[in-house]
DNA sequence: AGGTCATGTGACTTCATAGTCATATCGTAC
DNA sequence: GTACGATATGACTATGAAGTCACATGACCT
């Protein structure tokens, strides 16, 4: 967590340092960012650095957190279809959403997914908390499907939602992250939804029916 | 490559080197290995080290395809039987063997896991061949259940196989890093391999039937 | 013994990192 | 205006990395 200080300065001033540190970890690796690069570019002192962050990864956790808050605007959306809609409808949605927060924040969707690439070690002390959330969120949404009908009352939840979420982010990963060859910036804009879609329903495809011909 | 050099040296120098280096690379994230770790363990000379390879990168390429390699004896004998099982007992023949590799070699095993969490770039760079050795392995491996009747055709094979080599880590991974806390080291022959299977067994009922209720 | 080529060596250079700290500046209250 | 606490600063330290290079040691042939 940020110190107060940090919290007392002015808004723009916050800003600089977050947007710079985004550009930062969007670039490189973790281990590769450089908290000399990050107040450079938001030009404030490498001593005031250290008295708004205790070093990188507290800082990084921050931005998870803001990163996780901004992307559960964009699913709640969804919940409130909740009712309407089964169980691989509303999958399908939870993608639409993702892409659509990805769109709307490359930046960040590209730390979102160098979490992937963490230690584990770090991986866990970054997301103690935050950690399965999306993993905890598909278990409730596959219980609902359970109890409705819709699924298998005989798959394990727990392992099935952890796959779901290693799917989750592969598609994403592959259509974000392999398709631009590392953040061309402005690319990102040129994305098209439907062609993300149409890898979306094979997916969905494969873990409603599975591949069995039948 | 390694230099003549290297191959010329007394076998068990070179293995002293290359064991030095798979402990340290079974060790250490990428970024996080040291050259210098390297040849202090292997007791050879930095100079030494630079005239056997070109850099770390050079090393780690070398280790990949040596696992690669090593890896590759532990399928082949799956292919043997090739003909007399279906699709999807062969994929549980690969994970048993895939399995086995791993508790043989615990840390060429904690290495390809490593491959994961590369930067895009760096994991473009050293899988070039063998990138999607694997996913080829698989799409043909699909081909053959659809031929036989045994795989709705009209799944994309391409896609699909991305898919399994992705869960196939996942699996795996989840398996042998996230049960031991961090290679502690000696604690991987303690496994068994029954307590791995549960879990195949779940991912390959998904990627057969998926989980839609019947 | 002399010569030559391959190999070995580790101190050194260069570079970049994280983090510190004495000092300067700002801003508000009195 | 002065005093005091909060904030800002960047040169500086410490650390460790990759890679180099002038020289040393070996081994084998003539």
């Amino acid at each position: 967590m940020p110190s107060d200080t940090f919290f007392n300065l002015p808004q723009d001033k916050q800003e600089r340092v977050l947007d710079a540190a985004i550009k930062e970890f969007s670039r490189f690796s973790y281990h590769k960012t450089s908290i000399n690069r990050i107040v450079e570019e938001a030009e404030i002192a490498k001593g005031s650095f250290y008295q708004y962050f205790t070093g990188k990864k507290d800082l990084f956790k921050y931005i998870i957190e803001l990163i996780t808050e901004k992307k559960m605007v964009y699913l709640s959306h969804i919940m409130s279809e909740k009712e309407s809609l089964d169980f691989f409808e509303l999958l399908r949605e939870i993608y639409l959403a993702g892409f659509r927060f990805g769109k709307d924040n490359p930046r960040l969707q590209l730390i979102a997914f160098r979490i992937i690439n963490l230690d584990n070690q770090l991986k866990k002390e970054i997301m103690n908390r935050s950690k399965d959330r999306s993993e905890q969120f598909f278990i409730q949404l596959l219980k609902d499907g359970v109890n409705k009908g819709e699924i298998d009352s005989e798959i394990d939840l727990e392992f099935t939602a952890y796959l779901i979420t290693k799917l989750n982010m592969s598609v994403l990963e592959d259509y974000f992250v392999k398709r631009l060859q590392l953040d061309s910036e402005e690319d990102i804009l040129n994305l098209e939804e439907n062609e993300m879609m149409v890898f979306v329903d094979k997916l969905l495809s494969l873990i409603k029916h599975g591949i069995k011909s039948d």
